[in-house]
This record gives structure tokens, sequence and C-alpha cells, in this order.
DNA sequence: CATGCGTCCTGCTTGC
DNA sequence: TGCAAGCAGGACGCAT
């Protein structure tokens, strides 16, 4: 479930305890969490020694820049994708792990960073050149960095529905089921809506609402539906501003209709069909 | 190429 | 009260 504000949040909280550490050594509890790498030892050899140069956000990947160190003669970055049910935060390396916990990254200062993930869908990766792995290099713009109505040019010709489009990660990146759902409300834009079939008036406004909405849910730290949590150990606070993600049958805040749930590209879709149409 | 759909995974929720 | 089916969803593999 974290999407963009709530890896941006995890990002931010973890990089005062992570920036300047060094990496020495790293623990798998789960074999599957690591990917594209032939074996947890050439992982392990791969980030020890290395100095933490930045702790950062793309798309939805935690990102970490790890700098050049002897026997490990360039840069590297370990990426982690928390997909539905992932979270990291730093403790004390002797700690015990808790339950779902898949991976330690163990520190020169006495601290470890622990990532836990019940449901066994996220992942963590060594890469060497980001550039060189076809997911990151095939993600679209940040949201936030770029100009709406360039994003909206992006999707001008093409078929599919708005939805999908906007879960599609090569279009625009970060975008994951609640910021879909509440920045077509905000643009009053069907979810099942074809894109060429939208203005472009009224896809670069729901661009702008992207924009907006997704800086108020980093202000808030992200949105807890039920697993998230901030470093800190935190719930978010955005979900208390839904408009419509999960709130089916719910008056719309806007007209007072009933707020109508279908499936769009396989995903749970809320909508008004009073103010989205 | 573009689009769409089934699959993975596990714990909570729903329904009989 | 108990048990099974349903559900959540990002990325990917495969079908059309």
């Amino acid at each position: 479930m974290p999407e963009l504000p709530e890896v941006e949040t995890i990002a931010r909280g973890l990089a005062p305890g992570l920036v300047g550490r060094t990496v020495l050594d790293a623990r798998f509890l789960c074999p599957t969490v690591l990917a594209d790498c032939p074996s947890p030892d050439v992982f392990r050899a791969g980030i020890a020694g290395r100095r933490i140069d930045a702790v950062r956000r793309r798309a939805k990947l935690l990102v970490i820049d790890l700098a050049p160190a002897p026997g490990n003669d360039y840069p590297a970055h370990v990426a982690v994708h928390l997909k539905m049910t992932g979270r990291l935060w730093i403790a004390q390396a002797a700690a015990e792990p808790p339950k779902h916990v898949r991976f330690q990254l163990f520190l020169d200062d006495g601290h470890a960073l622990f990532f836990q993930d019940q449901r066994r869908f996220g992942n963590c990766r060594l890469v060497a050149d980001l550039m060189s792995w076809p997911f990151f290099a095939a993600l679209g713009p940040e949201p936030l960095e770029s100009d709406p109505k360039a994003l909206a040019a992006r999707l001008g010709k093409k078929t599919a529905r708005i939805k999908a489009l906007l879960l599609d990660q090569t279009v625009v990146a970060g975008v994951g089921n609640i910021y879909a759902d509440e920045s077509l409300f905000a643009a009053g834009i069907r979810p099942d809506a074809r894109a060429c079939d939208i203005s472009p008036a009224r896809r670069k406004k729901l661009f702008a609402a992207l924009q907006k909405i997704l800086a108020r849910a980093i202000a808030a730290g992200g949105s807890t539906i039920r697993d998230y949590r901030t470093p800190e150990g935190l719930e978010g606070g955005f979900q208390n501003d839904f408009s419509v993600y999960g709130r089916g049958g719910q008056p719309c805040p806007r007209c007072g209709l009933p707020l109508s749930v279908t499936k769009v590209a396989g995903r749970t879709s809320t909508f008004c069909p009073g103010c989205q149409g």
C-alpha cells in the first residue's frame, strides 16, 4: 500500500539514521525477499564496508545510495519495494526481529535497518547502475516534479481507461489505488473513462489535482489503511481526508449521492456517479 | 505495440 | 461459534 507519499515519508524518516553510516552486513530471514541476486552472500559482499551517501525515493521505491569501498570500487544502490505491507525502521541491531521481518541491514553504530513484510510481496535488490534495471529505466516522470500539462500530454491518444494509466508506472511514477481514486474525484473524471475521451483541459486538471493531493498527503505523513507506519511507528494522517477511497456507499462529500464501487483495471475503484462523469 | 487479465501472498472480514 | 470463501493490491507474465 505504500505509495509515493508514504515512501517519501519513510525516506525522510530514515535518512537521519542512515546517511553517513557504514553498512557492515545484511541478514535475510526470508530468501525470496532478495530479488535479482544469485545468493544472499553475493548481496552481503556487495554492500560490506560502504558508506550511505543518501536515502531517497523514486516512484514507490526507497533507494539507498552507497559509496564505493575497498573491494567494492564502484557506486551502488539498495532499492526496496514495500509493495502492500512492507515496513522499514531502525532499531538496535541486537533487537529480536518481530514476526515477518524479512531482511536486516547492519550499520556501524550498533543499529540495523529492519524490513518487515507480512504478505511477502516486497523485495530488495542491490543495483550497480539503476538505469540498467529495466523497471527503473522505464519509470515515468515524478508527478511532483513535472508540469501538469506535460503529464496530461503523455496520455493524449491512449485508449486505455484513465485509472489504468494512472496506475501505470511508466506513465507517471508513484501513484497507486488511493491517490488515483482521490485525484480522479477531484478532477471530476470517471475512473473507467478512456483517456482519449477526456479533454486536454480536464486531463491537465487531473494532474494538477494529483500534485495537490500528493503534497497534502506527504504533509500528513501518508495514509494508513491498515499496515503502513512511518519509521517512528506512527500512523499517517491523510486517511482522514479521503473523499472517496474506501468510502463506497457513503454520501459523496460534494453532492451527497452514494459513492459507487466498481472494478477498473482489476482494482477496486470508488467514485461519485454524479460528480464524476 | 497496446491493452487487459490472472497470479503471487497472508491475514482480516464476510457470509453461511 | 466455526469454517471457508472473499478481499486487498503492485508488478509481472502471458493472451489477445
